[in-house]
DNA sequence: CTTGATCCCGTAGTGACTACGGGTTGCAGG
DNA sequence: CCTGCAACCCGTAGTCACTACGGGATCAAG
């Protein structure tokens, strides 16, 4: 009969770094399983939960949507682990990634020169917003 | 008495490329000015509501949020034009904008080291969803 | 047994739209 | 002139991934 095994929701959320309120949230959105509960209903978490709420960070810290975790989940959980399957979802992942890295750079480029200009023509006409209303972005 | 100038909100959408809706919810949020209307009470937009329009379309497609918008119309429209908050503003985005860059960055490094780890062990025991789980971001 | 931290739940707010639905207006063809 | 239908009106709710709030219950230390 040793103590019940289990982390409040509070230690989870300090020790996995994630927010306590977001905790719950994966469980109102099923991306978390229902923990078991004190008599009082306080919610105590066990290692799994733990690992399964780093695996969810991770991933959300690479960028990936609610979606695309809980397939990445649902492909890891069974014995049938389809590597392939998690391939595609990954390297889908991996061409947004890169489609944004290159928006981004793209803007980083006219925004530069437009900073570029601004700080050249101390005294110009009309600035340089102007530059953002006539250029094709 | 030549006739009514102006432009429906269809119209404008269309040739703006901003949607008819978020057209509407610019002028709720002040972003743009209410237009004149018919005596039906439908919106007519002149030359200066286009202008403004694709300005904020502009800025928006720079990553601008809806505050820099604010404030960048804001120090557009005065004679004192002061060039130098304009410059603020621009190169704050510009250092949100690179910061962004780099994480992506970081991120597409190690999105593609999983597919590459994927595609060689086509039969490892646990695919490298285990690496998304293991991998410090 | 009391106190104060922690936890409960449901709801609402964020940014920047987008969608919906039921009713009104505008205009072109007949 | 009148019909029909596209376009417009408005307010509200939904999106994504949380975050914040508030009023009440529970837990653990002293």
């Amino acid at each position: 009969m040793p103590g019940r095994t289990g982390l409040t929701i509070g230690k989870l959320a300090g020790l996995s770094g994630v927010n306590l309120e977001t905790i719950r949230y994966y469980e109102r959105i099923g991306l978390m399983p229902e923990p078991g509960r004190t008599e009082g209903g306080h919610r105590l978490y066990e290692p799994a939960h733990r690992q399964r709420l780093a695996f969810i960070r991770r991933a959300r810290e690479l960028g990936f949507g609610i979606d695309g975790i809980r397939a990445l989940l649902g492909l890891a959980e069974p014995h049938r682990r389809s590597c392939e399957a998690v391939r595609v979802i990954v390297s889908d992942h991996l061409q947004d990634v890169r489609t944004k890295i290159a928006d981004l750079v793209r803007l980083e480029a006219i925004l530069a020169g437009t900073v570029e200009r601004c700080r050249d023509t101390a005294m110009a006409p009309s600035c340089s917003v102007l530059d953002l209303l006539e250029a094709a972005a």
